[in-house]
DNA sequence: CCTCTATGTTGACACTGCCCACATTGTAGT
DNA sequence: ACTACAATGTGGGCAGTGTCAACATAGAGG
């Protein structure tokens, strides 16, 4: 069905949800600026109206992942706890949101985009990670963690929860549910302190 | 310049060789079938000969890595020190094999790929991982890691250093050197343990 | 020597990202 | 209100891609 005016009004966000859900259905790979010029219904050079090209697109997908990871984050280390109870909760939701959107996550730190200087990805992706810092910090002002070595140990956690969740998005995790992997999350996050 | 002889003679292994290196110098993104062949000094349909499709090519340059990854940590857990000297080595070679050849390791874990069922790449992958097993196993029965939960060990270990890779080939970890980096995964498996 | 089959080549098709020129529309200034 | 202009969307085109079908060549076995 064609639209009845001519300009279509809102289509940068439009052109943002075909593209999540095109990715989503299709994967990656078969993520396409026609396609998702389709599902929006404009023509196939309308998206350069908005974005410089395939790849800035994609960050701008990124760049959304990103806020919502980090939104996911807050939330699970908002509940009640100790600040390593926190930490853990945090952790786990970042390999939750892996599960619950695989496809995006993947975008978010691929190439092409992991590269990308796109001023609304990079500020995204570093307040992902300043949550991070957040969690760490507190653990180690109640003492729960050394003090020392403070950059390390978040890139210590980061680098446990994202490579769980690499491989369980990969495929590559032999358990069957999401609620056998969030099962092993646990138990590795839980090992790993 | 042009070949002498109408047939190639080994053109599968050509092939392979010519697209490791293609996919070193331009990126796994820039991959391509035509260029592998113009590499190789084929036409771009010769490669239909000794391979199904692109992805088909692919999953044989990952096998190839995921042997090369198997002899890397097999040869740093053969050094002399204890089950566990030898288990923190053999995930070092890990991420050394990650920071040597990025886009070899990103073609073994990614997309298309990881969802091949290429007997070769299947049984190279399960090698690899298989090393990793017996490393844990050796730490289990000298007692320094807990008997219990062996899988689990195995798959924590391997998300670790698989993490640290994975963000290190990304550009996420803010160390300048492939020794800063190699210095933060020494750090972060000690203190997993 | 002659056929058969493995291996390479040429040509084609649909598709992609991206560039150009053009069409349409909302808007700002008079 | 009218007009120039800027923003937004369209259609066509180009080089490049993966893949298929038809054809060419050369080694191997009878």
């Amino acid at each position: 069905m064609p639209r009845r005016t001519y300009h279509h009004g809102n289509l940068r966000e439009s052109l943002l949800k075909a593209a999540v859900r095109a990715i989503a259905e299709l994967g990656p790979a078969a993520f396409t600026l026609r396609e998702v010029a389709r599902r929006a219904g404009v023509s196939h050079n309308a998206p350069y109206r908005h974005f410089q090209d395939k790849d800035a697109l994609l960050s701008a997908v990124a760049a959304q992942g990103f806020r919502e990871l980090t939104a996911g984050m807050m939330e699970a280390g908002a509940r009640q706890g100790s600040a390593l109870e926190r930490l853990k909760d945090s952790g786990l939701a970042y390999v939750a949101f892996a599960l619950r959107k695989p496809e995006h996550f993947t975008v978010m730190f691929d190439s092409p985009v992991c590269v990308s200087k796109d001023p609304e990805y990079v500020a995204a992706s570093q307040e992902a990670f300043q949550t991070l810092v957040h969690f760490v910090r507190d653990c180690q002002e109640e003492g729960v963690l050394p003090a020392d070595h403070s950059q390390e140990r978040v890139l210590y956690a980061w680098s446990l929860v994202h490579g769980i969740a690499k491989l369980a998005v990969a495929g590559r995790l032999p358990f069957r549910t999401r609620a056998g992997m969030l099962k092993f999350a646990k138990f590795a996050i839980d090992e790993s302190i």
